[in-house]
Order: C-alpha cells, then structure tokens, then sequence
DNA sequence: TGTACATCAGTGAACGCGCGTTCACTGATGTAC
DNA sequence: TGTACATCAGTGAACGCGCGTTCACTGATGTAC
C-alpha cells in the first residue's frame, strides 16, 4: 500500500512465496493462477511482476524455497535417533494425505515439475541434490554414494506412495497402502536405522 | 463426415480416447485443451459433445482405458516367468523415461487424479483393482491379501521412481535413480521371482 | 522542526488469448417408396 | 433399380470466463531543504 524500507518488499516477496508454495501444492500449477496466488497473500494480480519476472518464475521460486523449509526441518532433529522413523510415519500418515497444502512439494507436485520448464527442474533438482545430501549422511555416513542412492530410493518411494493413496477413491485400500508403505521404507532404509 | 453405421460412431470415440489418452500423458490434464485432444483424433471441438458428456467424462474414460490396456499388455506374457522382471526393466528404463505419450498412465497423472473428480478419482481405482489383482496372483498366488499389498506397494515405487527420474534435470542422476529402483523393485517383488 | 518532493509497492482496468461448452448448420449416408 | 427423404456425425462460429501480462495511476513513505 504505501513505500517502506527494502527489507518490507522482502517480506512481502517471502510472503508470497509461502502462500503460493501452499496453493499450488493444493490446486497444482496449471490449477492455479496468477490473480488468486496474489489473493492468497492479500494482493491484487497487478502487484505481481514487482516481485517476479513470470508465474514460472515464481514456480521455480517456490519450488526451491519448499525443498528448502523441508531440508530445514529435517535438518532440526538430526541428533534424535528415532527421528527418520518418526518422519516416515508422519510422511505416510491420514493427516499428511488429506493436507498436501501443508505437505511435502514432491508429493504434490512431481509430476507437473517433470512436465515443467527447464528453469523450474532445475529448481528441483538442486533442492533435491541438497536434501539428498543431508539425508545420505544419516543412512550411510561411511559410504556418501551408497546413501545417496538410498535416500533417492526412499523419497521416490514415499513420494509415489503418497499420490497413490491421495489418487484412490476407496479409504480402506488408501488407509491400507499407507501402513504397507511405513513397512516398506522402514525397510529401504535398512541398516541404517537398526545400526544406531 | 457423414452418416455410417454404429460401429463407426464407437469407433470415432475409441480413436479419440486413444489418442487423447497420448495427449493427456504427455502434456497433463489441466494442460490439455477440447480442441486440442479432438484434433489429435482429426476432428474438430464442436463433435466433442456428439461422444462425451464433458471434459471430465472424457478424462474419466481415458484413465479406465488406459489401465485396461496396461492390464491386457501385463495379462498377455503371464505364463512368461521372466516376464515381470523384463517389464520392470522396460518400466524403469530411460525410453519409458523420455517417452511419456505411450507409457504408464499412472506415473503420467498420478498427481493430477489424485485432485481429479470423483469420477476420475472412481475410474482410478476400478482399474488399478483389477491391475493389483492380476499382479496379486503373479506375485504371492497362495496369499492374495499380502499378494494385493505388494502390488500396491511395486506400483508406488514404480510411479514414484520414474517420476522423480523425469523431474531431475541432472541425466546422470536421473539414469542412476532408474538404475537403482530396478534393484529396489525386483527385491521388493521378491521371492515370488526367485521362488520360479 | 516543518514543508515540498521524489520514490515505488500496490491498485485495478485492460490486452489478446485459449478455455469448456453450445448451437445452427452441412452433407453423406441408409432407408422407404 | 432409381429417387426423395430423414438421420445424425461432424463443422465452425460464438458464448462467457479466467488466464498471464501490461500499464496508467495512487498515495503513504523517507528524504532534502
């Protein structure tokens, strides 16, 4: 509304890359236009191209401001052992499949990033090299390139576990993919787990 | 163009649900426009309405047969031992990778059914039931139940692997994830492959 | 300290465009005579 | 067998609408004097 300091536009920015990040993850991109992402961080459309060049530009913004908070939150508790498991659980819940507005971006939104342009895969791809990273030094902290792979393993599993249980219409067989889904990753992540 | 016998009339559409189900895969639903799928089949927008009641039932129809067709193809080398694990191969292989038009339509649109109408959402899960049926029997043939959830369980890592191999933007690291989910799926299958 | 001014984040209307859907019309066909 | 007609799959223009993007304008602010 009015002229502030820069770090006010900053805020605004951050704004509304948050709102955005939780409306996309609902709607999907192709759902979701400029004027309601706007709305979402009670703006009006005319605002946005201060903030960002293009709706891909503040795709690929989010996409790796998402990958960024999750990184971050898994990064919060990496002393407590039981952690991994807690996060698999909570990843694989009720709660998490019926609210991908809060979730994980991966979840709600690796299909359309796959169909994306090339400036948001590439988002993508170094949010996920980065998580990849931390993980990988929790599941096998001897041996980097074998917990790479078993941390992109994991995420691949927990992510196409979760849009099959969202995508079916039949709770009892949804309910049911989740809990064989806990079992299953549990497992993928294997010694490293157990070793601790 | 002009009139011809029923069988014509149902063919018309089955063409149209063909080549929509390419258009679909490749560029998403909510990317995919009526006139766009029509002329895909050599018609133009206004004949939409002489085959579907809407977009969405057009959608709901190409969901059903595409898992139907994906059934026939899995149904048709069954007495194939080797079967299953050459299909795991092509699934996760760089071709089915690059190629979305003619592969898996789940791993195509996961996503977008899973914020699909109920319809959608409906036609969804009739055909990924009698898919995980089939599987069901091929996989743990004396304990369906258990047969059922590793089927559910494959086809989440399936989709989850070949989507995050088509979102990394990194081809080493998109090949090397493939790599890695053969491995993965083929131990998840488990001992009703080694047990041939 | 008080006033005039330049700044610029945000407004809201407008742009051309493609969307899903409707509809008056066309014209090749199978049928009736 | 030949002709008149009813059928209806398909055409293409049009509908209101929301899309991404542009732009003239507003008005509260920090700054200069």
């Amino acid at each position: 509304v009015a002229r502030y300091g820069k770090e006010q536009k900053a805020a605004t920015r951050q704004r509304i890359v948050a709102t955005a990040g939780e409306k996309l993850k609902r709607d999907g991109i192709d759902g979701s236009g400029v004027a309601g992402l706007m709305a979402g961080a009670g703006l009006t459309n005319g605002a946005f191209y201060a903030h960002f060049d293009s709706k891909d530009d503040l795709v690929a913004t989010v996409v790796a401001d998402q990958l960024e908070a999750q990184r971050r939150a898994l990064q919060h508790d990496a002393d407590d052992s039981g952690a991994l498991e807690r996060f698999v659980r909570a990843y694989l819940s009720t709660d998490h499949r019926d609210d991908p507005a809060s979730g994980c971006p991966s979840a709600a939104l690796l299909e359309e990033i796959g169909r994306g342009s090339a400036a948001v895969r590439r988002a993508y791809t170094d949010g996920t090299l980065a998580l990849v990273e931390d993980l990988a030094a929790r599941l096998a902290p001897q041996d980097p390139p074998a917990g790479r792979a078993r941390a992109l393993q994991c995420m691949a599993t927990l992510v196409g576990t979760l849009q099959l249980a969202r995508a079916l219409d039949e709770p009892a067989m949804s309910d049911a993919v989740l809990e064989h889904g806990v079992q299953t990753v549990l497992a993928q992540m294997g010694s490293a787990l157990t070793a601790r």
